[in-house]
DNA sequence: CAAACTTCTTAACATATGTTAATGGAGTAG
DNA sequence: CTACTCCATTAACATATGTTAAGAAGTTTG
């Protein structure tokens, strides 16, 4: 049971953090020094509906995907998450209630992961370090919730799928096609339609 | 030019406020002195695409809409106002940039307006200002545009247009069917056989 | 290898929605 | 009152999408 973290995934971590906001090197320590290593098989459940988390995960390798189930059993997958995605049930973290989405891994997935309280804890002495988690915050709720729901009203199932070729790339091939319509609100019959229409006119 | 609010509005405007968040009588007085009485005619604009504002609005009378436009002229309206609820170009006025929305007033309004930059001066002194503002951040943000996501994809329009009629009571009759269908992601034409279905099967 | 399972595709039909055009009612200006 | 504008409805047709069913190709399991 090592909790160590190895050069290369450090290396990793260090630049996603400073992607997302530059980190002086002081906090950028302390930042790394919160996470550990972990795995997830195929199927397995990062965050379940109906419990709490607070468990923040950086994907090394590997896909998840976050998902709503309706009463009736219907699943709509919101968000995929890839390599170098921080994976989180925001809304829950937030508001210290439990999850009503899914976190799940697509694929075997090897990941880093942390409690978001112990990062809160770093606020008081690195304001860099609130100034990312703001920055995370605004782009992913404000921006673009914003713009998905722009694409829900004015673009057509066949636009919203070329959108997700651009925005998640090659995922299209790591995952099966059912997920993508999901994703899309349409059936996996519609999405193979569509598909088999743009080879045809391509 | 009188910028004194009647009896009767801060009336009004305690009570919105409080029901949001319970204030304490100081904090109370504070926030209200920060607005002045206002009005707008109908069309005319709260908040301009393209420009930056701060200005925060309770509307007393009246009806407002927020609009995204898109490239080709193309309308889409993403919310309703109606009495008793504050407006503002929430995303424009936390991001300090320009607004990508427009807030129009559908109706002749009567309003009460204050600059947002001067509530958050309070926050200092009264916390409760503060949590007032995060809760109806995290209501907005959070819950709203996630219950909205879910309804635009595992939604008819049918089921959208009943949920509309639950939300906004009663504004169904004091606006045009046509910035409805807007709103529902639908044309007029399709919504008026909707309401006719849903008459027939009644 | 054979059987079972998963996933994608296609067909056939039904339903939902968009587009264009015509109609008529309600309100408004002259 | 008349002409005009705005707006909701309806019809007719085209397109997009859902539903059900069948089959093919790939993968897993025994």
């Amino acid at each position: 049971m090592e909790n160590k973290l190895n050069d290369e995934d450090v290396k990793t971590l260090q630049q996603c953090l400073n992607y997302i906001h530059t980190q002086p090197k002081d906090a950028l320590s302390k930042f790394v020094n919160l996470f550990q290593p972990g795995t997830l098989k195929k199927g397995e459940y990062f965050v379940e509906e109906g419990l709490h988390s607070s468990k923040v995960a950086l994907i090394l390798e590997g896909v998840m995907r976050t998902f709503y189930r309706t009463s009736d059993g219907v699943e709509y997958n919101k968000t995929f998450f890839m390599e170098n995605s921080f994976v989180t049930s925001l809304a829950s973290v937030l508001q210290r209630t439990e999850s009503h989405l899914n976190f799940q891994a697509l694929t075997d997935c090897r990941i880093l992961t942390c409690d978001f309280y112990e990062i809160e804890k770093l606020y008081v002495k690195y304001r860099s370090v609130e100034t990312l988690v703001r920055l995370v915050l605004q782009n992913d709720w404000v921006i673009k919730k914003e713009q998905r729901e722009l694409r829900l009203v004015l673009n057509s199932a066949e636009e919203r799928y070329l959108y997700f070729q651009e925005e998640y790339l090659g995922l299209e091939n790591r995952i099966p096609q059912y997920h993508i319509a999901s994703h899309l609100g349409i059936t996996p019959i519609q999405l193979s339609r569509i598909r088999a229409n743009l080879s045809k006119n391509k």
